[in-house]
DNA sequence: GATGAATGAGGATTCATTCAT
DNA sequence: TATGAATGAATCCTCATTCAT
């Protein structure tokens, strides 16, 4: 009785992340005000009031495509291990950070479109401007270490923090098809650039 | 009568580019689709049906949102002066182009809806794509000859030039108010670096 | 100077029936809502306003559109000369008609449309039934004649003659192209039966 | 369960036939493009989304106002039983056609808008183009075998055949209220007139 | 909970008519 | 009188949301 109502429970949960996991590719491509409940049933394989029954509302639907998968991956952002120096750290989370962006360019344009269209979503757009605000809280330190050792170029850790993160969501996530494509090696190291590596600190 | 033609000429031209310009701020606040022509029209204070007597469509009165000013402002990122060294053209143009950026928001916010939702303006898209190229192949040659005078750091110019054009339009046009904050002096800073100076070409 | 203001009356007179002629045309083809008072104007390359200045309002062009062929042609239909016999006079009548339904093609489709959705042009089609009856009270005569004479079968004149109409206008105006076309005699012949010609009455 | 699915089923069939035929009435009063589908909805006694969910657009019902009526009718004017004579037969077909020509007021008046605006509704004209076709080749056999018989005088039979048509479709269907009027029956006796019977063959 | 039909508010677009020049 | 820009009512159609089954 137990096993079944557990297993009927983790069907229902699965069926809600389909039914997000859609809703969030769809949205991502088309945008809000294009994508239809109806679309995100029909790709879903679900029915149409089945959308209804997980989500209140398409904006709240559109919400938690966004808010989800970033709660899911703050971590990332947010907590990392520091290595031996801070040249090593921040090139490390380079590498995760581009890694994450490759697999993640749905979530990514839908970051995009709400900081394009901030009036729309004013409060997943604070939402947004939280996170940037805890990211530099996290990052800062080991940029101001890292100019403190003379890795990187004196300036505003706050305003490299920011700078790097709109780097990322500003990326034309266009080639971004194959994680492991080329490009996106050279884009660590544009990304590097921003933190204002020295001679020897790493920049190739 | 030559003189009145002219003059009413001169007057339709303005209430075109009044609604162009009303539209523009619009879109670019709410979006493509949270922008209604009434919206518009109200905004302009003209009436609803004389948007569809200046622009045959919602859609037209986006596209030329934003060709026009993409056309008119081309010239700012592809025909520039050199100045003697690589390292002071490039400053010069990052110069010039936070200013463009500080001073246009709205049309910066346009084209990151369009890059943020592809799938539903493939032809703006490509022209924006088309422009990217462009841009490649103007500030390559600068970029290539800093690299031979060991101003730049080496690496793909076509890299350098795309993470460039990148990070000004993933810029997060909220700070944005003053064109002369001091933000965006950090800002040219962080752009100059993604050229990779080496020591001595002007990186703080 | 008179000579001056009757030409211009000409002229003027000249425009309006370019315009009624124009509109005629194109309400035939394409029924009367589907025609635009920009349609008429671009097809009669007049300007816009012009035709409000010789047309109060697109329905009073409709309605000058179905009036004025059919006050202009009443004669042909209610008018006729009567020859030595009755089936010889209405042998007479027929080709007249059928000359005119093969050259009138547009004429006869405004007729098509308003009979066919006389609620929305109650006037028009009472004007058509007015018409009807004038038509009827000038053939019964001669076709009561033709059954006293035994060249036609008895049978009620009001209907015969009702009937005769009917087909003119039900013909398919499609092969109708050149008034000189077999067809056209075919459909006299066809038109004559209508009236129950008796043997030797001169239906082959 | 399978009962209240097939009743659900049933009901939704029923509903769409509601708005099919009031569609159907009104398109033949007041014409295609002067009949609102808010009109329909209302007059339907169902919302105007409603209509919407059955028929794809205006269009489509329009066409499916004509169309389905036309397949379901069919037969009656393309399969007929023969009798002993040709003209007997010929007979009794026109006694069934004027009856339901009578009883089908509104599908022979959208048939007439069809015919007389062709340019609007090219596809549907084409059809009963196909229509009038295939129903010569029905009906010529017929008129042959009466001509060899010497029921009926000669005469090319498809003349024959889309006179009768159209004599049928241009009928004035204005007296028609009561199917049992005796006009309907003068009316038998002028279609049959178009066969060209002979003497003795029953044309009274 | 699952389904999908029903609803109607909202928005783009058309176009007759008005009116200033 | 000629012109054509301005206006806004009217209409088709979409789609989020509700709700009966």
């Amino acid at each position: 009785m137990a096993r079944t109502a557990e297993k009927r429970e983790r069907s229902r949960h699965e069926k809600r992340n389909l039914i997000l996991q859609t809703a969030q590719s769809l949205f991502s491509e088309n945008g809000y005000a294009a994508t239809t409940i109806a679309d995100v049933a029909k790709s879903a394989g679900v029915s149409f009031g089945s959308v209804f029954s997980y989500f209140e509302s398409k904006e709240a639907l559109f919400k938690q495509s966004l808010l989800e998968p970033l709660e899911q991956n703050k971590s990332i952002f947010l907590r990392f291990t520091t290595l031996e120096t801070p040249s090593e750290t921040v090139q490390a989370l380079i590498r995760i950070h581009m890694e994450f962006v490759a697999r993640n360019a749905a979530f990514l344009r839908i970051i995009q479109q709400v900081i394009a269209q901030r009036a729309q979503f004013p409060d997943l757009f604070e939402e947004l401007d939280r996170f940037n605000h805890e990211f530099q809280d996290a990052l800062c330190p080991i940029i101001l270490q890292g100019q403190e050792m003379g890795e990187f170029s004196s300036g505003d850790p706050n305003l490299v923090a920011t700078s790097y993160l709109s780097f990322l969501i500003g990326l034309r996530l266009a080639y971004a098809d194959p994680p492991g494509h080329p490009l996106w090696t050279g884009m660590m190291v544009m990304a590097y650039r921003l933190f204002g590596p020295t001679a020897g600190s790493g920049n190739s």
